[in-house]
Parts: C-alpha cells; sequence; structure tokens
DNA sequence: TTAATCACG
DNA sequence: ACGTACGTGATTAAC
C-alpha cells in the first residue's frame, strides 16, 4: 500500500501565523521579512514527515479567486482580510516546498479543499493508494472513507478520523458532513444554513434521516419549530449544500506517481539562511551546498614549519568541554594568507609560545589565555565583535559562520559525531579559515557603528583582566562549606518533620504544585493565586499568608534552609578544583546592556542580604592575606543624575549627601534630620523604581502600600526632579524613532519591543530603553576602571591579584604589604575612571574572608 | 525542555 | 481592559 499524505497548505499557514502573530512578538529576520509562519509552517511538515514517514506528499495551497465567491457573493463575506505579514510569507512556502522537493498544488479557481477532494478522488480509483489528509478544517471530514482518514489538527495535538472513529463520534456516515453544514451552516465561511439550528439538533435530524433531500421529502415528520425553521429556509438549506461540497473534478494533470517524496535541494539551505532558519538548519540536516573548495590543511609535526608565517595570523583552539577550566585541549588551528597548519594537542602549548605576539584574531581569546595560560597578543577578538554588533549569535562560532554562508557542523553535534577524528581537521581548518577571511569585514563593521573605541580600548583590554582574574581563581574553604552543611542539614530534617506535622501528611514541600494544595485545598490557609501550572507560592504569596497557620514560617525557613544547602554549600564545593579554589567563567558577550555575567559557578550572586546565607562567604579567604572589596556607591543613580542633567541631584551628590534621605527629605517635606528610617526605605524604592521604569502598581506591591500613595509618591519625585522625567520621555520618544540606546560610551542595545503592537511588550521596550543607558554605562564605566586598576598593578609591580566582580565591586586578594598602595591605586583609578557631572565614589573593605570585607 | 523559585547588583 | 521593575544564573519539579 503506498500512502500519500495530503496537506492544506493555507491552513497549516493560517494556524501558524495566528499562533504567534498575536503575541505582538512578531518573528522576523534581520531585513524584517516576517517568517512566523514559514517557521511553524516548516517545523509542521517536519512533524508530518517523522510521524507519517510518507513516501508520497502533496500540499494544497487556495490561490487567485476562487469559483464559490464567483456564485455566492456573500461567500467567505466578513472575513478579516488576510494580514499583509502572512500574505508576504505565502509564496516562499511554496518555495520553501519546492527546495524540499515536495509537490505543492494550486490552481485558480478551486480553493486547497477542492484539490485534495480531487487526489482523494484518484486514490480512491488506484488499488495501490491510501491517503491521510492533515489540516485542522473540519470541512474536510467530508472525504473521509475506506481509504482515507483525516488527520485533525486541534490546538495541541491531533484526531485521526479514521471511517470508524468518525461514525462513532458524530453517528453519520461522513459524506453527511455536507448535508450537516447545510443545516447549520458555517459562520467562518459566512454560509447561512438553517438559521436556528445549531450542530446538536442538525446531527439529531441526520441521524435519523441520514440526508438533507430524506429530511425534507419527510418534513410532516418534524415536530414544532424545528420544523417551522426548516421551511422557513430551505433554499438555504440547499444552497449551503452545494457551497459546502468539496469540488472532485480538478483539472489537475498530473499522476499520483508525480507526488512522489525526492531528495531535499541545496536550494533549501539558502532559503534557511536567509530566513534566518539557523535551528532548522541544524535539526534538518540539510545538505549544504558545498561551493567551497577544500581546504588544504596540513598537520604540522615540526615547529620551525612556524616560521614561514607572515605576522598577520587566525588562530582557532578547540577544547573538548565549553567549561575550559576542566576541559582538555583537542587542537589548534593556525592561518595566514599561504597556509592553514593543523597542530594536534600535544604541540599546542609549545606552537603558541611561539606564535604568541603576533598579530592574532580569534573567537574567544579568553579562553585560550585561561586554557593554555599563555597570553596571546590578540587584536581581534571576533566573538567579541559581533557581541558589539548586535549579531545574532550564540558561543558558537557555527552559528555565525551559518551567518555568513560557511557550511560548519555545531560543536555539539561535532563532538557526538562518530567520525570526529577523521573531520576534526577539516572542521578546525574551516572555523580558521572564515576567522582570517572575516577579520577585515568584522572591523569594517566596527568601524561603521562606531564601535572601534569601546571594541579597542575597552572590551579587549577587559578580555585579559578577565582571563587573570578567572586563572587566579578564589580560594574556597571546603572545611567552612562543610560545617555549614552539616548544621543546615539537621535543621532541615528537623523543619521538615514539623511541616509534615503540621499538615498532617507527607509531600514533597519543594513542589510548588504539591505545596500549594496542601496550603490550600487541604489546609484551606486561603484563596490562593494561581499561575500557569496551579498555585503561586512564593515568598510573596506566603508572606500574606503569615500568621494563619505556624507552617507558613517553617515553609519559609524551609526554603531559605534548601537554597543554602543545595545552591550554594553543595553546590559551590563541586566547583572547587583541586588547587582548592573556584575558577568561575565570566562571560564577556553574553548581556543585552553590557554587563558581565558569570556561570559555573555563579559568583556574582552568592547571599549577603540574609546573615545566615551571608555566612557563605566565610568560606571565600585570601590566597594572600587579606580580601579587599572596593564598591561604587549609588553608581547607577550618579550615572542617572548626570544623563538626565539634573542640578538637585547633582548638587546632593557633589555635597556627598545620603541620596535616599536626601529625597525622602524632598518627597516628605521635612527637615533631612528628621528623616525616619521608613522614610528613607520609601525613597528608596522610588528612586529604583525609577530607575528601572516603575508603575504605581508595582511600586505599591513593593512596598506595600495603595497604588494611590505610590502615585503620589512618584509623581512627586517628577515634581521634584522635573530633568528626571524629562530624560525618561525623551529616551522614550528617541528610542521609538531610531529603534536603539545608546550608553555613554557608545554601546549599543537594539529594542525592537519599542515599536511592538502589543501594549506589553512595547511597555516593556520602553521600560528598557529607560533602563539600559544606566545599567550599561555603568557597566562600561566599570570595566573601564577594572583595565586601570589592572594596568596599574601591573605598572608598579603589584603582586596582589583582581579576583571577583560584581557589577558595581570588585575583590582584591592583597598581600599586607601592598594594601596601603592597593587602597591608594584602587580609590584613584575607580573614581576618576571618567569624568562626570557628579563625582564617583567607592567605598573600601577590607576582611579575613569576603564575609568581613563588607 | 520549561516553569517556578530565589540568590545577587 | 490590560498587566504591571531592569539585568543575570542555578536548582528543582514536571512535562
Amino acid at each position: 500500500m503506498k500512502k500519500l499524505i495530503l496537506v492544506d497548505g493555507n491552513n497549516l499557514m493560517f494556524r501558524s501565523y495566528y499562533a504567534t502573530a498575536y503575541s505582538g512578538n512578531m518573528m522576523t529576520n534581520s531585513k524584517g521579512l516576517p517568517t512566523n509562519a514559514l517557521y511553524g509552517f516548516v517545523s509542521m511538515i517536519n512533524k508530518i514527515i517523522i510521524e507519517e514517514k510518507p513516501v508520497y506528499m502533496a500540499v494544497a495551497f487556495d490561490i487567485g479567486q476562487n469559483f464559490r465567491k464567483k456564485e455566492y457573493d456573500f461567500y467567505k463575506e466578513g472575513r478579516v482580510a488576510t494580514p499583509e505579514e502572512l500574505k508576504i510569507q505565502m509564496p516562499i512556502a511554496r518555495d520553501i516546498l519546492d527546495a524540499m522537493n515536495i509537490k505543492h498544488l494550486e490552481l485558480a479557481p478551486y480553493e486547497a479543499d477542492d484539490i485534495i477532494g480531487t487526489i482523494v478522488k484518484m486514490t480512491e480509483s488506484d488499488p495501490e493508494f491510501s491517503s491521510t489528509i492533515v489540516s485542522s478544517d473540519k470541512d474536510l471530514l467530508q472525504l473521509i472513507s475506506e481509504e482515507t482518514e483525516v488527520k485533525l489538527l486541534k490546538q495541541t495535538g491531533f484526531i485521526r478520523y479514521t471511517k470508524d472513529k468518525f461514525i462513532e463520534d458524530y453517528g453519520i456516515m461522513p459524506i453527511k458532513m455536507i448535508d450537516l453544514k447545510a443545516l447549520m451552516g458555517d459562520a467562518s465561511d459566512n454560509i447561512p444554513g438553517v438559521k436556528g439550528i445549531g450542530e446538536k439538533t442538525a446531527l439529531k435530524l441526520l441521524q435519523e434521516y441520514e440526508s438533507l433531500e430524506n429530511l425534507y421529502n419527510n418534513i410532516d415528520e418534524i415536530k414544532g419549530k424545528t420544523q417551522e425553521k426548516l421551511i422557513e429556509d430551505k433554499d438555504n438549506a440547499f444552497m449551503s449544500k452545494k457551497i459546502a461540497t468539496i469540488y472532485r473534478d480538478v483539472p489537475l494533470n498530473i499522476n499520483l506517481e508525480d507526488l512522489k517524496i525526492g531528495k531535499i535541494k541545496p536550494k533549501l539551505t539558502e532559503l534557511f539562511k536567509e530566513l534566518e532558519f539557523f535551528s532548522l538548519l541544524k535539526t534538518m540536516m540539510v545538505p549544504i551546498k558545498d561551493d567551497s573548495e577544500s581546504l588544504d590543511v596540513e598537520e604540522i609535526t615540526d615547529l620551525t614549519k612556524l616560521d614561514s608565517l607572515e605576522n598577520d595570523i587566525a588562530i582557532y583552539l578547540e577544547l573538548d568541554n565549553n567549561n575550559y577550566h576542566i576541559a582538555n585541549i583537542m587542537a589548534l588551528t593556525v592561518k595566514d594568507a599561504h597556509h592553514i597548519f593543523y597542530v594536534d594537542k600535544d604541540l599546542v602549548i609549545p606552537t603558541l609560545n611561539k606564535i604568541k605576539d603576533k598579530n592574532i584574531t580569534t573567537y574567544d581569546a579568553k579562553k585560550i589565555i585561561c586554557k593554555t595560560k599563555i597570553k596571546i597578543n590578540c587584536v581581534c577578538d571576533i566573538m567579541i565583535a559581533s557581541y558589539l554588533c548586535n549579531y545574532n549569535f550564540k558561543e558558537d562560532i557555527a552559528f555565525l559562520m551559518q551567518q555568513f554562508n560557511e557550511k560548519i557542523d555545531f560543536y555539539d553535534t561535532f563532538l557526538k559525531d562518530p567520525k570526529m577524528t577523521e573531520k576534526i581537521k577539516e572542521f578546525l581548518g574551516k572555523k580558521v579559515n572564515f576567522l582570517y577571511n572575516f577579520k577585515d569585514e568584522m572591523l569594517k563593521r566596527l568601524k561603521e557603528n562606531n564601535y572601534l573605541d569601546l571594541f579597542n580600548n575597552i572590551e579587549m583590554p577587559l578580555l585579559y583582566v578577565l582571563a587573570d582574574m578567572e586563572i587566579t581563581g578564589i580560594k574556597c574553604e571546603k572545611d567552612v562549606l562543610e560545617q555549614m552543611k552539616t548544621l543546615i542539614k539537621e535543621k532541615i530534617t528537623n523543619i521538615e518533620k514539623e511541616i509534615y506535622l503540621d499538615a498532617g501528611m507527607e509531600f514533597n514541600i519543594g513542589s510548588p504544585k504539591q505545596l500549594g494544595e496542601v496550603l490550600f485545598d487541604k489546609m484551606q490557609l486561603g484563596v490562593g493565586k494561581k499561575n500557569k501550572t496551579g498555585y503561586k507560592t512564593d515568598v510573596k504569596v506566603l508572606e500574606k499568608l503569615m500568621g494563619k497557620h505556624p507552617i507558613i514560617e517553617k515553609i519559609l525557613e524551609y526554603r531559605n534552609l534548601t537554597k543554602i544547602y543545595n545552591t550554594y554549600l553543595e553546590g559551590l564545593e563541586n566547583f572547587i578544583l583541586e588547587d582548592g579554589k573556584i575558577h568561575t567563567i565570566y562571560k564577556q558577550t553574553l548581556t543585552r546592556t553590557g554587563r558581565l555575567s558569570s556561570i559555573e559557578p555563579n559568583l556574582q550572586n552568592i547571599p549577603v542580604r540574609e546573615e545566615l546565607g551571608r555566612n557563605i562567604r566565610k568560606a571565600f579567604v585570601p590566597s594572600n592575606d587579606l580580601l579587599l572589596s572596593a564598591d561604587y556607591s549609588q553608581i547607577e543613580l550618579r550615572i542617572l543624575a548626570h544623563i538626565s542633567n539634573c542640578p538637585t541631584l547633582i548638587e546632593a551628590f557633589k555635597n556627598d549627601e545620603d541620596i535616599h534621605s536626601k529625597v525622602a527629605s524632598d518627597i516628605y517635606e521635612v527637615p533631612i534630620d528628621a528623616v525616619t528610617k521608613k522614610m528613607r526605605r520609601t525613597a528608596k524604592a522610588v528612586i529604583f523604581g525609577i530607575v528601572y521604569g516603575i508603575s504605581g502598581f508595582g511600586l505599591g506591591e513593593n512596598l506595600n502600600i495603595s497604588r494611590k500613595e505610590a502615585d503620589d509618591f512618584i509623581n512627586k519625585y517628577y515634581e521634584l526632579y522635573p530633568e528626571v522625567k524629562n530624560y525618561m520621555d525623551e529616551i522614550i520618544s528617541k528610542t521609538h524613532f531610531l529603534g536603539y540606546v545608546t550608553t555613554l560610551f557608545n554601546r549599543k542595545r537594539v529594542i525592537d519591543e519599542i515599536n511592538n503592537t502589543n501594549y506589553m511588550i512595547r511597555q516593556m521596550g520602553e521600560r528598557m530603553a529607560l533602563n539600559t543607558p544606566i545599567q550599561g554605562t555603568s557597566a562600561d564605566i566599570m570595566k573601564l576602571a577594572m583595565i586601570n586598576v589592572y594596568k596599574r598593578f601591573q605598572e608598579e609591580k603589584i603582586e596582589s591579584k583582581i579576583l571577583l566582580q560584581v557589577h558595581d565591586e570588585i575583590i582584591i586578594d592583597c598581600k599586607n604589604t601592598e594594601l596601603d598602595k592597593i587602597k591608594k591605586i584602587v580609590k584613584e583609578e575607580m573614581e576618576n575612571v571618567f569624568p562626570l557631572s557628579v563625582p564617583l565614589k567607592i567605598e573600601i573593605n577590607t576582611g579575613v574572608n569576603w564575609y568581613d570585607a563588607k
């Protein structure tokens, strides 16, 4: 039996389009072409192929005027016009099918349904074929027969309607779908049917009388209102039947063998690249057009070969794990204008030592430096450059290469490839070849965007500082963690028992779902707020329940303890290497604002606000004598004062006033020494809220005050500092126009959300536009300060080391003998890093561990 | 893989 | 009428 899949192409495209279009976040490629429907369409086609494994397939489309409309003026009247964003994707869907070598059929004035009906008729007269129709349109159910089934798509999943299944569900023969529609009508197609008769009545009538004709022949037997309605709309019923009938004699001029699926064509790769469907490229394992002549990669075993290299080179180092602190070297490739050299793992270090001072272009220089401890002279790190240019790239260089039409496997795929060892030379040859050839283009793009300053004076120098910090690592005492573990483990066990006792049952306290059910269903401790999966049980919710039952307090404590235990005590321990130190990885090319992020482990979120968690910091100790923490005081607010040019705030900072108290005294209109703690706390929340673009509602939630009061605070703030309000209005309208924001150092963030049709998303875009210049400028300043401190350390032969950065704070491992010098350098460099209209101020603390250095 | 939760600036 | 504070990462549960 030959199985033929018949897809309702229009239906699939509409579904895909509307599935995502309403979110307001229209998916487009970088040229602005909408791609959401196509993405869903291709995914769906793939899914069908996987699920049905067809050998024959055809996709039908509507095209041009359709004959029903000609015959029945009102047909499909009142339907919302197809959005332009969808129309534009329709022809591309057909291009994609061509490239996939799947037949698509369209012929005016017929609709997709008619084409499918016609082919079904052909398969039914050919004993070798059976067909499956794929659509979410119930109209197609009329085509069901012994040989034809319908895979009716639902919001999630599908129902497979065979003839038996249909009869079971509807109690009529599939062909009677037409009669059904004739009676009940169809609002979406504007088919009238019989007014006042819906699905229930229509089905009942057809189950008894089988067809429309027979029903009207026996109209006398029908009672009451129904009879009246039927007589009244008799003409409409018969006309509706005609419209609803799928036409099965479309002159297609094909035979079924034409519908055999062929081999995927290289054209598909081009299309996917154009559409920027990189994940699909990956999953579909599309054969990529191999127009590159195969590279001449030469493996070297004799290092003297390197002598022939020119001064401008590109290198690429491959490791067997993303975490370079624990990874092993696989190989290195080196390219200049005349050679591509492949260097196997054992020779990588000597090779790098030999070429480290050349002008090196690479991808993730920090990785190379951290792994090999060799300070290469990197003049262009393509990973950083593409990050600055706001490319949609991932850590894997393959993403970038794909965007520039280079055929390459993804790192993960490659590692799993059984033929890895055979392929590695070519694989790494291609990467280094790309880097070498792409460098000039990359620099050109940096220049065009005015990024050269940021690139050469901040990001490139910073990578060396970060590499040094990561290599150095921070000493972490396992014993301290172990002691805390024992203590906390005991507490957890005890509290667990108490919770079970209170609840009257054992359950998984760590499961928000189970916890919600226990609290709100079983114990009836109030009406729970819901989210997608059940009750909300976060801190806010639980705190509102405080006092209602002792269990609440215990759950909060349990949460606190398990968080500390799992994430920090146990979590951190796993990252202590043999040298007794933790080496985090700073991601320099991740955040949208220019901040760093820290992973494996994240050392930027070690507890500090609560005493118990804060104790974890006691495990972090100096390798030298002391830890010194230098943190910028109120840096974001100072930047806000600067960029909004608000004289009152600037003056306050110049006078080194406590800014929160100052604002509190202004808002509450009391002298500064009459400001209470509560007033100061409120002011602080208002100030922070402003930086994030908060609403009255949000502030109210946060401070547990009414929305009205919160609104008043915000308005009062704007009145007091009109320049801040002005800045906010201006940056938002400017961003609507430009589509991006910049920091003081010209870091750019594209904010597509700002012009989104969805109000919520647009609002979020506006908040990003407000916040990014502030957060981003602060990040720029910190980066520059780190570079300058590092430089001074080198110049003055300081042996103490910068260890960590936590956004507005750096941690230094100090030798006692150097302490005074360090304090001086840090203060000078951090406070004078860049002149603003407000002074920058740092606070310095020292201690024998991180806990004490605060 | 995603959602919920909670740690930080 | 809607939903409501920016930027991160790790862990767990549940699909």
